[in-house]
DNA sequence: GGCGGGCTACTCGGATAGTGTGTGTCCGAGTTATGGCGG
DNA sequence: CCGCCATAACTCGGACACACACTATCCGAGTAGCCCGCC
């Protein structure tokens, strides 16, 4: 029970997009160097968010992605749901029926993680991340 | 990313012995014929339960589990850390070392989960299960 | 009637497969900018 | 100088292997209550 490392990959990939001036088309091959992963893997990754929506595609000599919308209309809860699915996390009540309080209560604890997820957009940790670079010069 | 099963089972098993009366030893045979699980595969589950001190076990005849300490002491995440480990959802942001912005993010999202899964305890439920049994009579 | 031994029911723990999902690679197909060549 | 074509760079998508955790089962060992027989 853990969040794919596929997920990870995601979050940075959209992060260093979001940092980046202009939102200009970027290529597979700067983006996976940047996380030390092969650009093959992470290709795969980015067509799961091109397929909802969180970025586009450029085929073709000088293509690449870049974000499909602006950087703070992008949730953290979207990137995540865009890799992992959003199926929830706890299931297997069936037999105990909709009315399973167990279920109810891991329901809940999920959706307060989600709230927060879809609080936080990618375009503000960006702006965090400009900050901390500026105060380390 | 989703809870195992071993997760479902336990919460089950749990919330059946915090409905029992004067918290008697129940067998393994009696909780797994409620779930329709195996009595030696929820056996396993219920040795992680024992190791994390939630129930206490009673070897020879007449054997089998019960809860060692007051049903509204036992959280649904004590319940879950047992079996699912206390390990983060999240990890994976080591090469950027502890400043990582987005582990910030997603720790606290997991944080608010958690917190919630802290306050709502097994005695809770239990009370709610024999409310709506008695209002179903 | 009291005591002891064997029996039974039960848990405990390790060993062992099967299975599904995540992880990662490879390759062919399609697409677009670029550069060179000929008119 | 202009337009066409080949080439290179790049993404897209499927197919495929591998690793690992989850799921589940089986079996031997240990333990405690119970019953029966012997003294």
């Amino acid at each position: 029970m853990n969040y794919s490392k596929g997920t990870n990959y995601a979050l940075h990939t959209m992060l260093y997009l979001a940092t980046q001036k202009d939102n200009p088309v970027v290529g597979v091959q700067e983006l996976a160097k940047h996380q030390l992963v092969s650009p093959t893997y992470l290709s795969k990754i980015l067509t799961k968010l091109t397929k909802y929506g969180l970025v586009e595609s450029y085929s073709g000599a000088q293509g690449g992605y870049r974000l499909s919308r602006d950087k703070y209309e992008i949730s953290f809860l979207n990137i995540i749901q865009a890799i992992e699915g959003n199926t929830p996390l706890f299931k297997g009540c069936d037999s105990n029926g909709p009315g399973c309080l167990i279920e109810a209560v891991m329901k809940e604890s999920e959706k307060k993680m989600e709230e927060y997820l879809q609080l936080r957009t990618i375009g503000d940790v960006a702006d965090q991340h400009e900050q901390t670079k500026l105060e380390d010069e």
